[in-house]
RNA sequence: GGGGUCGUAGUUCAGUUGGUUAGAACGCCGGCCUGUCACGCCGGAGGUCGCGAGUUCGAGUCUCGUCGGCCCCGCCA
């Protein structure tokens, strides 16, 4: 079948698929869209014509038998000009369930614009198509309503950005996407030069030394909405391309970054009718670490991780005695309710926990005048009673103990906590928990490598307080870092910056990075430095995640009209992919394998 | 790099202990139908069981390998 296809001609769209009313009767309109279900009555039509607008039911009636016959012939996806008589429907005949549901358009003429082939999956929301499916068909998946909605949300985000920082007195500046590439940090994509053989571009990481840069030139308040690139291994809410919102300023300090960054969320959330409440709580990175196990706790739940070292310290559990004995603790947090958990389900979650790297856990729960743990028999009914205390845990409720060293057992347990509140549906999506993680650690020790590593970027300024001990005691020193965390996502990560250049060098040399090594790398920004570097600090906000939590998405594949798989593969572009040897030639480039 | 999970009609899935001709729903095609809106009714077509080996008289089902989607660990300044 091959019908006939029409040209557009003089026709012109005098309305949307989504905004006719009752107020529109009578009216004589145009519509262009797509054929979205087509109910054919016999001598009488109904089709709904689609756009991103919404969606109208037009008619084929015998008072016109063209039209009638035209629709007859219409099928899914077909593209469409209708011409008609908007009239008000029967009572009877109202949908109540779309915008357009009070009136229909009769229609007088119908013209194929284009016909389509049957599409691989339906397009409506109901459907639950494979996601493989989905991204080989991007280009129909977009089509669907939802992602519509997302793509038209996260343009308003974008475009409230955009006004907020101009009121701000922000410039928008772009920086180059072919740029120089810094080993450190993220695996970089590489860009051969052909003018210079041999020689690579990188493409951004993110803009963070032009955005200095910037300050140093005097720009003041810089902003941008940019592409970033990082060759790692995805996740749900990792791409290798991302989009950052990206800012500087000059003369910052945290609490100036924070005034400025809360009414702007504020403004997000009012995208969706919530709303951010300034000032937003601030942690310091070892609490969250202690509490919650994760450097973005997720605050709607919470089940807090405790230190439950006292009873086993002297007890004869040999397992957490040593690991208190080796200056390691033992920390738990209570599951509330869950003390109906059964043998299976407790060992689901000891099967989880060596998954996540640990040794396991033990519980402890109450029951009726004794105790039961799976830590009974080593530790005594004692000590697992006076745990089941100092953790608070009554008789409904669960708790759950690792021991060893403080960061990793708190990190395990963390990753727990989050899984269990996830098994118990205790994430409510309607609840939004801002907050700023603060005094990460400046340096984090790189066990393999026998050496100091900076934990942000190695422009991050030292906590003042903390400075004198860089040398002597570099792992005590506090950053003036800070993440924005919205419940449990890391949606901003930024720092107050080193504006003096001989700060820079110690910190450059405290990573082992030599004079001439850093002159290599970083040569043009330290010589920047030291002209006139104003103090300044600036953040960077993951605009993917914040559209995806604002959109209530699991995965920012979801708000990305072109996303890749988790291999990094574009199913419908088929990128990446083997290129012609004549290019690879113009580049001096052998390709491997 | 590692772990988990999935892969059967266009789509979403079922498929028993390894046993006849691999099913359902939706979609698609044809017919009927003047108030449907997930229209309804009747009929029909549609399968490389991801791919490749192996075990077996016999494999969608068991084994090994491999490819692909998703989730997680590592990685992600």
């Amino acid at each position: 079948m091959s019908p006939d296809v029409e040209p557009l001609g003089q026709l012109r769209r005098t309305h949307t698929a989504g905004e006719l009313t009752a107020a529109d009767t009578g009216k004589d309109v145009v519509l262009l869209g797509w054929v979205h279900r087509v109910r054919d009555l016999g001598a009488l039509v109904f089709f709904d014509v689609r756009d991103r607008h919404g969606v109208t039911q037009v008619v084929g009636r015998d008072d016109h038998p063209g039209a009638a016959d035209a629709a007859k012939r219409l099928r899914p996806e077909f593209v469409v000009a209708v011409q008609g008589r908007v009239e008000k429907r029967s009572k009877e005949a109202v949908n109540p369930k779309i915008r357009t549901g009070e009136i229909e358009v009769v229609a007088r003429d119908i013209r194929l614009l284009n016909d389509a082939k049957t599409p691989p999956f339906p397009i409506n929301e109901e459907s639950n198509v494979s996601e493989e499916t989905r991204l080989r068909y991007r280009y129909l998946d977009l089509r669907r309503p939802k992602l519509q909605q997302n793509l038209i949300l996260r343009h308003k985000a974008a475009f409230a950005v955009r006004r907020y920082f101009d009121e701000q007195g922000f410039l928008e500046i772009e920086t180059p996407i072919l740029t120089k590439s810094t080993p450190e940090g993220a695996r970089d994509y590489l860009v051969p030069s052909r003018v210079h053989p041999g020689e690579f571009y990188a493409l951004p990481q993110s803009p963070q030394i032009f955005k200095q840069i910037l300050m140093i030139s005097g720009l003041d308040r810089y902003f941008q909405i940019v592409k970033c690139f990082r060759d790692e291994d995805l996740r749900a809410d990792r791409q290798p391309e991302f989009t950052q919102v990206d800012l500087e300023i000059s003369f910052a300090t945290e609490s100036l970054v924070f005034s400025i960054l809360e009414p702007l969320m504020g403004r997000l959330m009012a995208l969706i009718g919530r709303d951010a409440p300034a000032p937003f709580r601030r942690m310091p990175y070892a609490e969250a670490i202690a509490k919650y196990g994760s450097d973005k706790p997720d605050l709607r739940v919470g089940m807090e991780l405790k230190d439950l070292s006292e009873p086993f310290g002297s007890s004869e559990f040999a397992v957490f005695r040593n690991a208190i004995a080796k200056g390691g603790e033992v920390r738990g947090f209570v599951v509330p309710n869950a003390a109906r958990y059964s043998r299976k389900e407790l060992d689901q979650i000891n099967d989880e926990v060596k998954q996540l790297g640990g040794a396991g856990v033990v519980w402890a729960r109450r029951a009726e005048a004794t105790v039961q743990s799976s830590g009974l028999k080593a530790a005594g009914e004692e000590v697992i009673r006076r745990a089941l205390e100092l953790a608070g845990a009554g008789p409904a409720d669960l708790l759950l103990l690792a021991a060893g060293p403080h960061a990793p057992t708190a990190r395990l347990l963390g990753a727990l906590r989050l899984s269990i509140a996830k098994r118990e549906n205790l994430l409510d999506p309607n609840r939004y928990e801002f907050l700023w993680v603060v005094d990460f650690p400046m340096f984090e020790w790189l066990e393999e490598q026998n050496r100091w590593e900076f934990m942000h970027h190695p422009f991050t300024a030292p906590l003042e307080s903390d400075a004198n001990r860089l040398e002597s005691d570099p792992g005590s020193v506090r950053a003036r870092a800070y993440d924005m965390v919205l419940n449990g996502s890391e949606i901003g990560g930024g720092s107050i910056r080193i504006h003096d250049q001989r700060l820079q060098r110690l910190i450059f040399k405290l990573l082992g990075m030599s004079d001439e090594e850093a002159k290599l790398r970083f040569g043009f920004f330290v010589d920047a430095l030291e002209y006139g570097t104003p103090p300044h600090g600036g953040i960077a906000l993951g605009l993917d995640r914040i559209i995806a939590i604002l959109a209530g998405e699991q995965s920012i594949r979801e708000v990305i009209a072109f996303p890749k798989t988790a291999q990094a593969v574009d199913l419908m572009a088929g990128a990446p992919s083997l290129v012609d040897a004549r290019q690879l030639r113009e580049l001096r480039i052998k390709a491997g394998e």
